[in-house]
DNA sequence: CTAGAATTTCGACATGCGTCAAAGTAGAAG
DNA sequence: CTTCTACTTTGACGCATGTCGAAATTCTAG
């Protein structure tokens, strides 16, 4: 217990981040830094089944095909969501590890130091 | 104890997140979706005194002041951070309650239902 | 093979963002 | 009041990003 086992706050409070990981998080960020994105990350992930057609998607947005297949890329290319292609359509589940990564950059860890 | 205790997931993979409520989110992610915030939101937050003078954040980029002082605009509009001024400097510390919503979107969360 | 639907890729455009140099503001020191 | 330091604002520039229309891709159905 001589080591220090710091609760006080988010990682990112605790110990300045280095260059590298804030780029490599900020990239992250930047992948759900955009209201169109952060719904389909959500309609993606809150869905029965975890599994999304591509087709439900669209409807729920002003936005053209090509568009949000355009976010949809940017999520996945971020490694916050999974396609797979059955037949005809497209269907995309969440990721929750890297979702997860996301959470613990500014949550409180509850986990001992080092941890 | 009837109610839903849903503990599966981050709220943004609960339910379908609103309209609103992205564009809100989105905002919050796009002041922390850059490396040199990141960067900048940590050594505030992680300042021993929990205040950091902004003539010591200057030396650790290779970014001019103006680009300094642009990017701590943002967090601080953002209300991510804050800051007073004392004398010649300007002190900035972290605004937790803030930090702790973008954790709070992307981490299961342990709370009850409703909460 | 032809026809058709779902999805992605391509090309283009307007807007937004990160950066700097130069000028402006605020307080300390003389 | 003048000068110096610390920081912010302004203006400008180039690059990245969100969006669309059109074309290409991939699969199903006859």
């Amino acid at each position: 217990m001589t080591a220090a086992t710091v609760l006080c706050c988010a990682p990112i409070a605790r110990e300045p981040i280095s260059e590298s990981d804030a780029v490599e998080a900020a990239a992250l960020l930047k992948a759900v830094a955009d209201p169109v994105r952060l719904r389909l990350l959500s309609m993606i992930g809150s869905h029965a089944g975890g599994e999304v057609c591509v087709c439900d998607l669209t409807g729920d947005f002003d936005l053209t095909a090509p568009t949000i297949s355009h976010h949809l890329k940017i999520l996945r290319t971020a490694g916050l969501i999974g396609g797979e292609r059955r037949g005809t359509w497209v269907y995309y589940r969440i990721v929750p590890e890297t979702v997860n990564k996301l959470g613990a950059l500014f949550t409180p860890s509850a986990a001992p130091a080092g941890g």
